[in-house]
DNA sequence: GATATAATTAATAAAAATTATTATTTAGGA
DNA sequence: TCCTAAATAATAATTTTTATTAATTATATC
């Protein structure tokens, strides 16, 4: 089994089911999925999983923070595994989603603001280099 | 009528329909609105209108950008007139999302990145002032 | 102002997405 | 190994969104 993903279930007191394993372990071959994504992933190594069970289980793997939600304009919310904080590149054209450090990307100066920053979320929305070659 | 959000479906290509300018009026009250919240509102100006209606419209009126959708985890996407860009103040206890200028707030060096940056989003996740109180 | 027409709407049905229910299975501790 | 609470699969129910269609309406042209 995924050694890591079971040391991550573990850790959050949540019990290491190979539902739970399939799950975040097709989660962290695509990097960010949608529901869809990962219930297509998940049941080539567990043909039998309910996609009932998916949902259920990405509700807790947030909870427990586990997992993140990526909400995006026009489409589904993706999800990906927990990491350091970083932004995102979307694609407007095919939807593609990746990471960028956020380190150098942006500054942020939140001195006077009067709100508990529990989260940072810089987003970027545009054609990707694959499309602009493509057009 | 509203004449603001009259001359902006014209100069937008759009037939000025009641119910075009209700949904816009209910948002620009609101400030930020999600499909029921924008239904709901409308009802009050005009009690037939079809909840049919306004997903078509949110659809058509997004695509001529009149309005931005705003993604947000663990919400519904809230809807919003199109205006400056700004960032967003999201509370994850009460739901509340509220704008920030942009201006002083960050700044952000793409430089070297290989994408035709057409949005930029920034969202700050964490505890409102209302809430911090009301604890 | 009246008329023609394509676009829009309300009502409704259909489809898609999400959540709830329940009987059965299972992970993990004793 | 045994017990038990938690998790799962299967399914139903609910909620959300989109499609269909007949009737209405906004606007361009007269
Ligand atoms: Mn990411
Ligand atoms: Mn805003
Ligand atoms: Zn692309
Ligand atoms: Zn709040």
């Amino acid at each position: 089994m995924q050694m890591k993903v079971v040391n991550s279930l573990k850790e959050h007191g949540l019990k290491v089911t190979p539902q739970r394993v399939t799950i975040l372990s097709a989660i962290e071959k695509k990097g960010h999925a949608n529901i869809d994504e990962i219930y297509q992933e998940a049941k080539t190594t567990n043909p039998t999983m309910s996609l009932a069970t998916v949902y259920k289980n990405i509700t807790s793997l947030i909870e427990t923070k586990l997992l993140k939600e990526v909400a995006i304009n026009n489409q589904k919310s993706k999800y990906e595994l927990s990491k350091k904080p970083h932004s995102h590149l979307i694609c407007k054209k095919c939807g593609n989603l990746e990471d960028i450090d956020s380190h150098n990307l942006f500054t942020l100066n939140s001195d006077k603001l009067d709100f508990d920053i529990e989260e940072v979320e810089l987003n970027i929305y545009g054609i990707c280099n694959q499309c602009k070659k493509s057009n």
